[in-house]
DNA sequence: AGACTGAGTTCGAAATCCGAACTCAGTAGT
DNA sequence: ACTACTGAGTTCGGATTTCGAACTCAGTCT
């Protein structure tokens, strides 16, 4: 992709596994509680080609896991994985940013603090000076740009 | 895609804008600073129709600007708007998530936060409860499932 | 026996993606 | 004045991906 022989810096990478219309739909589809097959096929509206082969991939990496959940038909289906569940991060930010900047939808939903009902937000949490923050004191290390 | 009639839930929304290979890249490449289309085309390896018609999506649903920058020979760049600028927590969630999961790569740049050189922990925060919060303290409301 | 279920596979048509070469307006150098 | 160059695209044909619809295959239900 990026032909200097740089070997594409963490997202580009990432992005080739779950940077797809279908593969975070498929990660939002598995936190809202659908394992099976034909239930990922109706909810989303996929074509089962494109589902057969993007299972595969995600489970490849790491992201969902197949298991057999019946044997006199042998059944599959599909479970996430702990880093499948570690992506929720990701999607919390795009239903965010959807809510607030999305024409067209009305968003007839909305991500809230459990315990109290509140509405969230999504911060940047720095451990050492015990602070919160946000995007633009966010700084990358490590690589010649600046972030 | 979801034929129900529902009107596709937001994040399906939002997919459809920046949920392909290239859109996340490009606003990514925003955010370090590029705004010219041979720079789009070199940093990120992308094919020139292609990125025309990326470019012309991500200003059409307000991601980036078209801005004449020069006149003699008219000249145009891509900036971010405030709204392309929002989906750096998405673009970090991400980043973060590659760092700790994606195998391939030996992840050669850390986010972290700028005063203080601390490598950053992404958290939801609540305002009334003033506290941060794990993704599984996060629920939605206002739709039938469970988050 | 016949219909149904669940997890796929196979098919040809349609849409996308790609790299390479081209356009077009203006600028810079000789 | 001729040539080369820049930047932002467009045009091309071929390769890849995506699609919906129909089919498979093992086992179960009536």
């Amino acid at each position: 992709m990026n032909q200097q022989g740089q070997p594409g810096s963490a997202i580009e990478e990432t992005l080739r596994v779950v940077g797809d219309r279908w593969s975070i739909l498929l990660v939002r589809a598995g936190l809202r509680g659908i394992r099976r097959f034909d239930d990922f096929c109706d909810d989303l509206g996929i074509a089962r080609p494109v589902l057969t082969e993007r299972l595969r991939r995600l489970v490849k990496f790491g992201i969902f896991e197949r298991v057999r959940y019946q044997d006199k038909p042998v059944r599959y289906e599909y479970r996430l994985t702990e880093a499948g569940l570690a992506l929720s991060p990701a999607l919390v930010a795009l239903v965010r940013w959807s809510e607030e900047y999305s024409q067209e939808v009305s968003s007839e939903t909305t991500l809230v603090h459990a315990p109290c009902g509140t509405e969230l937000e999504q911060a940047f949490w720095c451990r050492s000076c015990q602070t919160t923050f946000g995007p633009h004191a966010v700084r990358g290390v490590g690589v010649n740009g600046e972030s």
